[in-house]
DNA sequence: TGAATATTTAAACAAATTATTCATTTATTT
DNA sequence: AAATAAATGAATAATTTGTTTAAATATTCA
């Protein structure tokens, strides 16, 4: 196993613990027998326990946002690739368990932009994400002239927010409707009429 | 919290963590939050840790015969009493999800019958409320006249086999059916044409 | 009430587990 | 075959966990 190729692996198998058990209750070896390696070996990759927690958390969330941006990359219309985005985000977590898994045991890995944010450099992916999605529907002139920064961090900071409420409590379904509600409140207020 | 209307409590509390964590990632402390007692308080109820799974599991099980035992006791005609027995007690996994994750956790709760089975005494609950309605069965002239104490314990093993297997693998559809078959198998070798 | 009894606590300790390191071995590349 | 990279497994340090105990608090009932 070449180190370049085994990360994915490595991280892939580590997410699958984490979101099993959390990070307390997950062991070094836990992990290390999910790879069948040592834990010795893993040392070769990461620092320390927390170490491996925080890359297997970004590992998570790139693989989120990879998601998401596969699914709006076609798209011409900026209203389509806005809606788009926001329902991929949160539909996502229907098709990866482990993700949905880690947030629930670890609602901090969404934290809200507080001073020092662990994946501060990841969630700009996302916020970088809607900014370019929101100034390119302004150049358009199909968004109003918004001011894109604060706004593209309100819309990163609502959407992450639901996230997390609809599957803590996911039985609730009114989240969800919520969700839908809160959706159309943002684009009729962001659309020209 | 007198301690005699207290044990049921601890109990299901320590169910619900058994389940959730599995025996070796459950701490006594665990346990103790879950009930808002310290741990020292624990030790007052039970001898050690594996004492209190032991009864844990014990309290599990007695719940799981009270639930096929009521769903039973009103019944006249022993090929119902054993029909609807059959299905309840593979039914009653649906509804206690700690039920069914310590069976997933440990399938030793269910052992053959080894020469020093911990839950001997509970399981043969089980055995008893069979052999009593083969033997009604048998005296109002319903079912054949087998070998009781022999064909309890058989039937006994099949269906706890079924029990663990369709929740070990939940996801295969085929093992219920091949439940509902076994059962039909069984009823008509047992009943009178 | 208040003495007797039952329950709970919190701190202390020993034993077990866990994270981490490292010298050595094995595999891969050049 | 030499050099480099990857993996091992055993040893150690740090932390957690199971268990005990003396002291504190609550409950019972004469």
């Amino acid at each position: 196993m070449r180190k370049k190729e085994s990360t994915e692996k490595i991280f892939s198998a580590s997410l699958r613990v984490f979101a099993t058990y959390g990070y307390k209750k997950t062991t070094v070896e836990d992990i290390a027998r999910e790879l069948n390696m040592t834990k010795g070996n893993l040392y070769l990759y990461v620092k320390d326990k927390e170490d491996l927690y925080r890359k297997t958390v970004e590992f998570a969330l790139l693989r989120w946002q990879d998601y998401v941006r596969g699914a709006i990359e076609d798209k011409a219309d900026p209203r389509d690739k806005f809606l788009i985005m926001c329902h991929k985000a949160v539909e996502y977590l229907s098709i990866d368990d482990d993700f949905r898994s880690i947030l629930i045991h670890d609602p901090e890995i969404f934290p809200m932009f507080t001073d020092n944010d662990p994946y501060e450099k990841i969630n700009n992916n996302s916020v970088n994400m809607i900014k370019k999605i929101l100034k390119d529907g302004i150049a358009k002139g199909v968004f109003r002239p918004v001011g894109i920064t604060a706004m593209s961090k309100a819309i990163f900071s609502i959407y992450k927010m639901f996230i997390i409420r609809m599957y803590i409590r996911s039985e609730e379904s009114h989240v969800r409707s919520m969700f839908e509600q809160t959706l159309d409140l943002i684009t009729n207020g962001l659309f020209k009429q």
